[in-house]
DNA sequence: GCCAACGTTGGC
DNA sequence: GCCAACGTTGGC
């Protein structure tokens, strides 16, 4: 299984929204980059949901149930979306702040290259996260 | 509100 | 094919 992170803005769509509504579209990604990551996920692939802008932090964690196809919202036809499902919060959310300060974590993409909303998490990172969080891994 | 990083667009 | 201008993301 792989691991990946996902980012939202919390005021556009919440860790709380992913919840009430269950499985989800993960549409609008316009990145090529981010949507190569997209392409990649397998079902049952786990996602840290990350809370961009506000909050800045790890809050749960969302499961693959759909593998990429077509997203209907690009007109251009060459962009993904996939199907995620709530599937647990971390206990305690991991911050940016502690991320960027661990190096065991600091080589995240979410810290090299902060503006992919679509990224892979290594196994190693996946892990200590959780561990931090208080989640299962 | 500012600005760095980065992607896209369009003139040449 | 280069690069300046511009728009967007997202941390601070």
């Amino acid at each position: 299984m792989r691991h990946w992170l996902v980012k939202s803005e919390p005021f556009k769509w919440s860790w709380d929204q992913q919840v009430a509504a269950g499985t989800t579209h993960w549409d609008g990604v316009r990145n090529h980059l981010a949507a190569s990551h997209l392409r990649a996920m397998r079902l049952g692939d786990r996602c840290f949901f990350y809370h961009s802008n506000e909050g800045m932090e790890i809050v749960g964690i969302v499961e693959v149930v759909r593998e990429a196809y077509p997203d209907p919202s690009d007109e251009s036809g060459k962009f993904v979306m996939v199907d995620l499902r709530a599937l647990a919060p971390l206990p305690r959310p991991v911050t940016l702040k502690q991320i960027k300060a661990d190096p065991r974590l600091s080589d995240m993409a979410l810290v090299r290259m902060s503006r992919l909303s679509v990224q892979p998490v290594t196994d190693d990172e996946w892990a200590h996260i959780c561990a931090l969080g208080g989640a299962a891994a």
